[in-house]
DNA sequence: GTTGAGCGTT
């Protein structure tokens, strides 16, 4: 949907998209085109939307005509205060210009507002979090020597509903996150991608030894260490069709088919365990489906 | 009426 009343993205065939960050869930389109447009020209604005409530995801993308007038915009508009919060702007990972942000110039800039940006929410500490984790962990270990495995059980509860967002979740991705991370209550509700974000966070304290690399930078962004896939559930690899056709993990981010990340499921008490695939981006049907329920 | 660290639609 764009500001222009054309249906889909206009002509993006020279296009250079940005992404903007952190705006208020009410700002629209056609708050941002006025205010982007004074440094170029904007070919579109396009606000991705919830499927289910329609509201705003907090981001927008802003497709310029040309890349200088992009550039601009991205060091005059970023860290910029609009509707009382403090937009980010940056390039776009993916769109017809991702090619040319890692092949050219566009990357350096896009690294150094990363960096400037991520400066403005300084978490406490890593370590902090690892000490304490470690504290907690010992102190679980003496609550099991008196109470065996009752106590630990309980706290492990406590903690995963803690951590708990709305939306569902699978079990594994719960075992994971209440082992790597500490809920902090600031983040009760994480973002709305909950499957590519969890994953790539999941080594954020697993006492990764890389960590060396990400401190050369001045703050360490764990999610975008690139974390293995998890070895598939033992269950799953009962069935030979699923393990013989992996994913293949596709360069950077050039699927342009961000739908394959299913969307939340909309009610966790109403979904149906096969869950839905009118948006499947496979065209065939898979045939586990047709095999385990006949 | 709420949320928040995140990459996109006809």
């Amino acid at each position: 949907m764009s500001h222009f009343g054309r249906s889909g993205p206009p002509d993006i065939r020279d296009t250079y998209s940005l992404l903007v960050l952190n705006i208020t869930f009410r700002t629209t389109a056609d708050d941002l085109f006025p205010l982007f447009d004074k440094y170029g020209k904007v070919v579109d604005v396009f606000i991705p939307r919830d499927r289910r409530t329609g509201d705003s995801r907090g981001f927008a993308f802003v497709r310029y005509k040309y890349q200088d007038e992009a550039h601009k915009a991205v060091e005059k508009l970023d860290g910029r205060v609009v509707d009382g919060r403090e937009i980010m702007v940056q390039f776009a990972k993916y769109g017809p210009n991702a090619e040319r942000i890692h092949k050219g110039r566009v990357s350096e800039s896009t690294s150094k507002l990363k960096s400037r940006s991520r400066s403005r929410s300084p978490r406490p500490s890593i370590m902090e979090d690892d000490s304490w984790a470690q504290q907690l962990t010992l102190k679980v270990v003496r609550y099991r020597d008196e109470y065996k495995e009752k106590d630990y059980g309980t706290r492990s509860r406590s903690r995963e509903r803690y951590s708990r967002d709305r939306h569902h979740r699978s079990e594994r991705e719960h075992r994971y996150r209440s082992k790597s991370r500490s809920a902090s209550p600031g983040n009760r509700k994480r973002g709305r991608y909950d499957d590519e974000r969890r994953s790539r966070s999941r080594s954020y304290g697993s006492a990764s030894p890389v960590r060396n690399s990400s401190k050369s930078r001045r703050s360490p962004s764990p999610r975008r260490s690139p974390s293995p896939r998890r070895s598939l559930s033992p269950c799953m690899s009962a069935s030979p069709q699923r393990s013989a056709s992996p994913r293949t993990t596709p360069p950077r981010g050039e699927n342009v088919f961000g739908r394959n990340r299913k969307e939340r499921s909309p009610t966790p008490k109403d979904d149906s365990p096969h869950g839905r695939r009118d948006d499947s981006p496979s065209p065939s049907p898979r045939k586990s489906d047709a095999d385990v329920s006949p």
